[in-house]
RNA sequence: GGGAGCAUAGCUCAGCUGGUAGAGCAUCUGCCUUACAAGCAGGGGGUCACAGGUUCGAGCCCUGUUGUUCCCACCA
């Protein structure tokens, strides 16, 4: 038995780390090869700005749950991790470090950045593999790999050019996300929408040739580009001015005013500007109606020289100043507020500008359809699967994606210009001659790809593709994705029809989609909030099985749980269980160590081996079936409800009879439970797996828990059954008539059936400690309690005989066993010199051995009291 | 505007294809019992949001209502 098992309590510390490092060391590197077929799990890569969150703990527990689960049922399993280098977000950092240094990216230039971002790469980076490693994941750390590493490089550039020829990428100017703080365009994809109070303003136009025309707007500082007003053409108001010209106030612009059928009657005034270059909307009109465009706004978000008087204003700023003298004028009608849904950038959440701007997009009606069939067929399915109709939704309406990013971190866009004739080429390799004009002034494309586009080739560029391997070969598609569904859009989608049409396979078959981890109230973590929780903090605080059970227990696919100290209790708990069930078996090994094979003769053997195969039959088809919660929910309920408080408790008198037979279903039982749990706490049961009579070097490749149909035991698992219920009424008649716990009784049963006379052994096992059996005519009817239940007449009488020498007898060990309990816990307590810290640990042994020397004073004076010698 | 989730014990949630309402925590009672007080034994507590319907039978299926959370689209 190991030092360790002389704790009554768990210690994670000690363990965690000396474990995690044989994995490593023993398994994380090389794996099984002979075993077929495989099994891969590619694990999403958390972005390189910052610390492991908890979200990442849940996803991560998730994955190792069932790459460890496969490979103890034989797969060839890998697990790929790896980092993003997360574009936006990391520049964004990048930036602010260098801020805080007194210098902008532009003074340090595109090549110094990179050196920077790379140095932040290697240092974040490395830290949050470090903690992945903490929670014990059990991924395959040689093929570790990073979105901007050669590798992933080349799969990028790849894609890139074939999509270029085949026409599915291209340039062109269009209304854009622009996002003035990230100073960079954005996908629709992150953009989202938040409700602002703002003003709904009447203004006036004057009408060449007399009279006006009232348009409603909510950002008059866009009148600038106004290029025409646009009314409904059915709407009798304005049946007599299509067609006449009106002018832009203040620069008295003449613009026509058109018809469309897009224009509501009922809303605002009925007559709409047009702003072609700063609004989709109104560009979609402007591309139908032939209009021009009119820039009038910088990327920093001011006003530029089209915009007059105005120029140079940022645009909060140019608002209040044209209303005011639009008011001055008379040209103001109304003005009431309304709530409106301003777009943000979900990175920063400043007000996203639509912009028309010239950038990179890739052509999506061709992509979608083979991406909506393969779920569609069920070739890829979505635990839950409630998730498809919001995939189906997204992908059924989307636009082009825009992917250029006018960001240096990222995935520069392999486009080449000639500055001498302007030719452009697109190349995988470095173009330094124009092959048109054989120049050598060539310059590369500013921009980098959304870093999304990375992301998407992530299942199989990890795996090494474009290169042709075996490995590649053998590996993908990959069987299961663990992801949130807050980034569905963003990844799952995207993933699917880039793999789809480069590989022409679907990347997985699985998409098993996780919800948030909120706070104890149901808040989501956040910053802001400061209700965030660290989870390497609870590793170091509780070990890493802790913080893994408390994230499982109670989820269930697709739903928000919430992490509370009370799931850390509960998990911290039942580990303690197990832990001391094993110390239980364990201390009553006989000491030379050989295997102990089952021998399962009594009832309650055929009882714990029937619900043992019953629940290894239910878990294993929860984990499969991705049920998580419940799979572990069962194995507590059975762990403790079933083998530690009835097995566990039989057997202690058949230890004390000498029966060994009883330590074979012990270890059996023990064996099986550690293997079932080992998914989802693979310290604990490593420990205790390694402190067990064991063949095999770890736990971690044991062959999963089979269950014997042929031993399920069904009609003895129903009279145990039996004989639990007549245990828990005699318990119940005890408690109902206040007979104290340490109080003994008489007992007589009388049953119809055999079985429970049979089993009345068993009876008397559970009873013994406080129960003296004996036959019925002993039994003083006046003090006799009588129970019914469906199979016995149980008569209970308190007895006042008990042997009181033998009490003091049994009281006196008891206080000198806890008298060296707290000898010894205090001497390591002084050794940890942490005694003076816990003063309640000695107050609560002071408390019992007091308590129990006012017993045996008591008993003592009792019997000075009949017997005065 | 379109769509989805949720509503079950005081709290957090399970409850798979309809068959006698469950767990943990909290609470109350009793207990240091040779694995575990991070424990043991027992108790109390639910018109399964509401209203209809299908069924021999509904927490579960159907329709509607209310509350709540989220996603998508976006009308100036």
């Amino acid at each position: 038995m190991s030092n360790q098992l002389l704790n009554k309590q768990y210690n994670s510390k000690e363990i965690e780390n000396k474990w995690y490092q044989f994995w490593v060391l023993r398994f994380f590197y090389t794996r099984n090869e002979t075993c077929s077929p495989t099994y891969t799990i590619m694990m999403p890569p958390p972005n390189i700005t910052g610390r492991l969150h908890m979200g990442h703990a849940l996803d991560n527990t998730l994955q190792d749950i069932i790459i460890r689960f496969k490979r103890m049922q034989g797969f060839n399993v890998l697990w790929v991790p790896g980092t993003d280098h997360a574009a936006i977000a990391t520049e964004a950092k990048i930036v602010a470090k260098i801020r805080e240094e007194g210098q902008t990216k532009e003074q340090i230039g595109r090549e110094e950045f990179l050196k920077k971002a790379f140095a932040w790469q290697q240092n974040y980076g490395g830290q949050i593999v470090e903690q992945i490693k903490k929670l014990g994941c059990s991924c395959d750390w040689n093929r570790e790999r990073f979105t901007m590493d050669d590798g992933c490089n080349e799969a990028v550039a790849t894609v890139f050019v074939d999509f270029y020829n085949r026409g599915l990428i291209y340039k062109a100017k269009r209304i854009v996300n622009w996002c003035p703080t990230c100073k960079t365009s954005i996908s629709d994809a992150e953009v989202t929408y938040e409700e602002r109070d703002g003003n709904l303003w009447e203004i006036s136009y004057d009408l060449v040739g007399g009279g006006e025309i009232n348009i409603a707007t909510t950002r008059p500082e866009t009148i600038f580009g106004d290029t025409a007003i646009a009314v409904h053409p059915k709407d009798e108001r304005f049946r007599n001015i299509i067609g006449k010209t009106a002018l832009v106030p203040f620069i008295n612009r003449p613009i026509p005013i058109i018809a469309d059928e897009s224009v509501l009657t009922d809303f605002g005034t009925g007559a709409l500007k047009i702003t072609p270059f700063h609004k989709l909307s109104d560009f979609e009109i402007g591309q139908r109606h032939k209009l021009p465009g009119i820039n009038t706004i910088t990327l920093d978000g001011k006003l530029n020289e089209n915009a007059g008087n105005y120029a140079g204003l940022n645009l909060n700023a140019a608002r209040e100043a044209i209303i005011a003298d639009l008011s001055l004028n008379g040209k103001l009608i109304t003005s009431k507020s309304v709530k409106h849904n301003v777009g943000v950038c979900y990175r920063c959440g400043t007000t996203i500008e639509p912009l028309a701007l010239t950038q990179w997009f890739i052509k999506m009606n061709e992509l979608v359809q083979p991406a909506i069939d393969v779920v569609k067929n069920k070739t890829i399915k979505f635990i839950p699967e409630r998730f498809e109709n919001i995939y189906f939704n997204w992908l059924e309406n989307i636009q082009d994606w825009c992917i250029s990013r006018q960001l240096w971190w990222g995935h520069r866009i392999p486009a080449y210009y000639c500055e001498d004739c302007s030719y452009m080429a697109v190349s995988k390799e470095d173009i330094s001659t124009c092959p048109a004009c054989s120049s050598k002034k060539i310059s590369q494309d500013e921009d980098t790809l959304d870093t999304w586009f990375s992301s998407a080739l992530w299942p199989f560029s990890a795996l090494g593709w474009p290169q042709k391997t075996e490995f590649m070969d053998k590996f993908f598609p990959t069987q299961t994705l663990v992801t949130g569904y807050d980034i569905i859009f963003f990844w799952v989608a995207r993933m699917i029809f880039t793999s789809l049409d480069q590989t022409k396979q679907p990347p997985f078959k699985h998409i098993y989609i996780h919800g948030l981890v909120r706070d104890e109230q149901g808040r989501k973590m956040s910053k802001s909030l400061g209700n965030g929780i660290d989870p390497i903090d609870i590793v170091e605080k509780n070990g890493a099985d802790v913080l893994r059970m408390a994230l499982i227990i109670g989820v269930s696919p697709g739903n928000d749980s919430r992490f509370s100290e009370k799931k850390l209790l509960l998990a911290r708990n039942f580990i303690n269980k197990i832990w001391n069930a094993s110390r239980f078996i364990l201390m009553n090994l006989p000491n030379e160590s050989k295997e102990l094979t089952p021998n399962i003769c009594k009832l309650e053997d055929k009882w714990i081996i029937g619900q043992l195969n019953r629940i290894i039959q239910e878990v294993t088809a929860n984990i499969e079936n991705f049920e998580f919660g419940i799979a572990l929910q069962k194995i507590y309920d059975f762990s403790w409800n079933i083998f530690c408080a009835w097995y566990i408790e039989l057997a202690k008198i058949r230890i004390k009879n000498q029966d060994s037979q009883v330590l074979g279903v012990l270890i059996f039982a023990i064996q099986n439970i550690l293997k079932l749990l080992h998914p989802f706490l693979p310290f604990v049961t490593e420990e205790l797996w390694q402190t067990f009579p064991h063949t095999g070097e770890s736990i971690m490749i044991q062959p999963w828990c089979e269950s014997d149909p042929n031993s399920l035991f069904t009609s003895e698992v129903n009279q145990f059954e039996k004989v639990i219920s007549v245990v828990k009424a005699i318990r119940n008649a005890r408690a109902e008539n206040k007979i104290p716990q340490n109080q003994k009784i008489k007992l007589y049963i009388e049953t119809t059936e055999g079985i429970i006379l049979n089993s009345s052994n068993i009876i008397q096992a559970l009873c013994s400690v406080k129960t003296i059996f004996f036959n019925a005519k002993e039994i003083n009817n006046s003090e006799t309690l009588v129970v019914h239940t469906e199979t016995a007449k149980i008569f209970i009488s308190v007895s006042a005989n008990v042997n009181k020498s033998q009490e003091i007898q049994r009281l006196t060990t008891a206080l000198e066993k806890s008298q060296k309990e707290y000898n010894i816990l205090k001497k390591r307590l002084v050794n940890k010199e942490i005694w003076e810290k816990a003063p309640d640990v000695a107050q609560k042994y002071k408390k019992t051995m007091e308590k129990i020397s006012r017993q045996i004073a008591n008993i003592e004076a009792s019997m000075q009291q009949v017997d005065p010698h």
